[in-house]
DNA sequence: AAGACGTGGCT
DNA sequence: TAGCCAAGTCT
């Protein structure tokens, strides 16, 4: 097989040629052999962006992004906080400080211009061994060795690599290194994501369309589906805690305030919420809210995490006012812009959408819809309480089967 | 160097 | 449903 290496590059352009994704950080194919590079801040942006995140997911942020921030010297000069807000709900938010600090490194140290190699590339925040070599041969036509999970799957199996992950990380990357050509490194890393995103897939690979089929070691052998090896995943605790959302009585006004930035979801906006202990019970929610008020259980919000599960429980209260603490009001038409991660969009959503005490004590006792209503944030920053069990929105039905939950009242000391 | 670090979509 | 997975980095 290995006779045969030369042939991959030329034949995956080839179907790279046809069959690119359309991607709006991207030039095209025909483009880039016309000699047009692609705008360096925008693939910077975009790779940090796809760091372990769905081009999908990413899509709508990337447009966000460059529409407010239009060069590295605009965002690096925004406010770290705007960034933060314009950034929560893709997750993984340390990578949000680190593209601020990365953007005022370039803009006020490098003049504005990302350095042009990998090396170089690496010592700056955010940036790893699979982005700087990303960027080096996308937007610097650097034949860096760009490893990622896609051409980790993709070249395992090329090559019927048995050695488990991580351990074979070398391995892989001494492979990519022998085969990334020197003309269109980066097109060929692209091509190679793109092999690995819609044909060399996780599951069940198309073999029969793939460009390279003939090439594969794997494919031949029948087993591609053994690629790549991957230790046994260990099981994700549980992690329980509560979170208070005060509700200005005036106008629906929510009370926030801002994590701490070297915690989970650090630096983003939230409800104020205990520590999310391994166990803890209702005695330990009461002793942590944090002022006085007429807290009443909302529900239950259930989140998951890498590698814990979270159930936090949402209490509410109606105020004139807070002293003492620090934060800020949120007006109900401005939620959107705070910057909330999305376990705090359900928390507030859980909260909003509780009925006022009073009213449930007149009312007939009513299921509670806990994961049926969800706060959106629409592409023109709107915020929308949406009820999918009421509105009749098209999606499948869930399951909900919801143990009901007194609504314990309680206040603190 | 193994674990921390988010979220949404798919099976 | 519950688990798996996605263009990883940092410590």
């Amino acid at each position: 097989m290995s006779f045969e290496h030369h042939q991959i590059p030329a034949d995956l352009l080839a179907w790279y040629d046809l069959s690119a994704r359309d991607l709006p950080w991207r030039i095209g194919p025909a483009a880039r052999k016309a000699g047009i590079r692609p705008d360096a801040y925008r693939v910077w942006l975009s790779e940090i962006m796809l760091q372990q995140t769905t081009v999908a997911a990413v899509k709508p942020y990337f447009e966000r992004f460059v529409a407010r921030w239009r060069s590295v010297e605009d965002l690096a000069d925004a406010e770290t906080d705007d960034v933060m807000a314009e950034w929560a709900g893709l997750g993984y938010y340390s990578r949000a400080r680190n593209l601020h600090a990365c953007a005022k490194i370039v803009a006020h140290g490098h003049g504005g211009r990302f350095p042009p190699t990998a090396a170089l590339l690496k010592a700056l925040p955010g940036i790893g061994d699979y982005t700087s070599a990303a960027i080096a041969s996308i937007a610097f036509d650097e034949p860096a060795p760009v490893v990622d999970g896609n051409i980790e799957r993709v070249v395992t199996r090329l090559y019927r690599i048995k050695a488990p992950l991580p351990a074979a990380k070398t391995a892989i990357r001494r492979t990519v290194a022998a085969i990334t050509p020197t003309e269109r490194p980066g097109d060929f890393a692209q091509a190679m994501m793109d092999l690995g995103a819609t044909i060399c897939v996780p599951r069940t690979p198309s073999c029969l369309i793939c460009p390279i089929a003939a090439h594969c070691a794997a494919r031949s052998a029948g087993d591609q589906a053994l690629y790549p090896v991957k230790p046994p995943k260990r099981a994700v605790p549980s992690r329980v805690g509560a979170a208070f959302v005060a509700l200005r009585r005036a106008d629906g006004a929510v009370w926030l305030r801002r994590r701490p930035a070297p915690s989970m979801l650090g630096g983003m906006a939230e409800a104020p919420s205990t520590d999310w202990s391994a166990r803890a019970d209702g005695e330990t929610h009461a002793a942590s809210a944090p002022f006085t008020a007429g807290w009443v259980h909302a529900g239950t919000v259930e989140h998951g995490f890498t590698h814990f599960k979270l159930a936090l429980e949402v209490y509410r209260a109606e105020v004139e006012t807070v002293t003492g603490v620090e934060g800020w009001w949120a007006p109900p038409d401005r939620i959107a812009e705070q910057g909330l991660p999305t376990l705090m969009r359900k928390v507030v959503a859980r909260a909003i959408a509780a009925e006022p005490a009073l009213a449930k004590e007149k009312r007939p006792a009513r299921k509670q819809r806990t994961a049926s209503i969800r706060l959106e944030a629409e592409p023109e920053g709107s915020f929308s309480l949406v009820d999918d069990a009421a509105a009749g929105t098209r999606r499948p039905p869930r399951p909900r089967r919801r143990t009901r939950r007194t609504s314990a009242r309680w206040s603190k000391g």
